[in-house]
DNA sequence: TTATAAATATGATATAGATCATAATTTAAC
DNA sequence: GTTAAATTATGATCTATATCATATTTATAA
């Protein structure tokens, strides 16, 4: 789906400074969501107050689909990691948009399959791998994502809230993976080398 | 999708006896595989051995598109719980029926958003939530898809392979529950309630 | 450039759940 | 109905990681 169709098509803007909350846990879904620009996050908090990123979502992407299409409250909030604009399709444009643009409902089928994919990826981690596993299989997967030389631009605290750990563990296990020389750091950075 | 359509299409259905394989990690999809009778988990194993069950399938169901989707190797095994008849339908059958079949793309969206919903809930539990929160999750979870005053059919084993956990902890942890009230059990049963 | 905040680091201790071992029930098979 | 196999049960330890406490380093703002 192309985001400046839609701005040409007279969807508003809404925008949504760093931190703020797009929905909350328990909403009733009326949107579906496409991000001009920024970044945003999509976490479940536990009862103790501890996060877990469900997922990160960047421009160009949209967000917000299952709950609406599956008809069932949010389970997360969604939350702008940087100043954000953002575009909200109302649930009937949104199932318009699916039926009359072409290719759009393929790709809605391939996004949902690809985070699909991350989800049971994820799931076998934390039922079944021990902190170092699941770290170098995160690590890898966000490297994935990022030029040769170039370094994660991502906090050891966010680490922690993608795998289900705690700082202090994250901070030592990246130590140590580094010492058996299966990730490479420099500076705290982690590099990608190849 | 009716499966009957796909009969009466002339698709071929294939038998697997309960254990049998149909497909293991590491194998590149070919097919999607709808399920004429029976039943089938999808499970990933770690390299100790340990299963984590990451969905089940049944009749009038079908598993194997996410990796066949996102053109990627399949991460998981899926296992005949039961002696199953299934028809797999070729890639190119598959995206004939996608674009051809009224409706059909939007059963798909709302199958892959619902299974994306359940992930999403067990990566929260197992990211952030004990063992008694875990447990009582899924079993609600399960309980909704059986009739009031019916018992849960799904041994403490297949518990633990959905949570993560051990056995010897599902079965402290059940009867935690069931002595809180929290759960209804009979001789070991967990039963619905209301 | 200095002050202040945020992120990373590291040690000491606590604990949930794993692991190991063995027994008691329940279910299935003959 | 009896035997065998599977499931559930329960106790005793062990261990990975959480938790708590306090430094040190790096980034940000004034």
């Amino acid at each position: 789906m192309d985001i400046q169709q839609l701005i040409s098509d007279g969807f508003a803007i809404k925008k949504y400074p760093k931190d703020a909350i797009i929905y909350e846990p328990g909403m009733s879904p009326r949107y579906v969501y496409f991000i001009k620009s920024g970044e945003v996050r999509m976490v479940t908090v536990s009862k103790d107050g501890k996060e877990f990123i469900q997922g990160v979502f960047k421009t160009g992407q949209y967000f917000g689909e299952p709950a609406l299409i599956v008809n069932r409250k949010y389970l997360a909030y969604t939350i702008a990691s940087k100043d954000s604009e953002i575009i909200p399709v109302a649930k009937n444009q949104f199932f318009n948009l699916v039926e009359n643009t072409p290719g759009f409902s393929i790709n809605l089928i391939q996004t949902l399959c690809n985070r699909l994919f991350y989800k049971s990826m994820m799931l076998e981690e934390l039922a079944n791998e021990k902190a170092e596993h699941r770290l170098l299989t995160i690590i890898n997967y966000l490297l994935n994502d990022i030029e040769t030389g170039e370094s994660l631009k991502v906090s050891r605290q966010e680490l922690a809230d993608m795998t289900g750990l705690r700082v202090e563990t994250v901070i030592r296990e990246v130590k140590i993976l580094s010492d058996k020389g299966l990730i490479h750091t420099e500076k705290g950075k982690i590099i990608r080398h190849f």
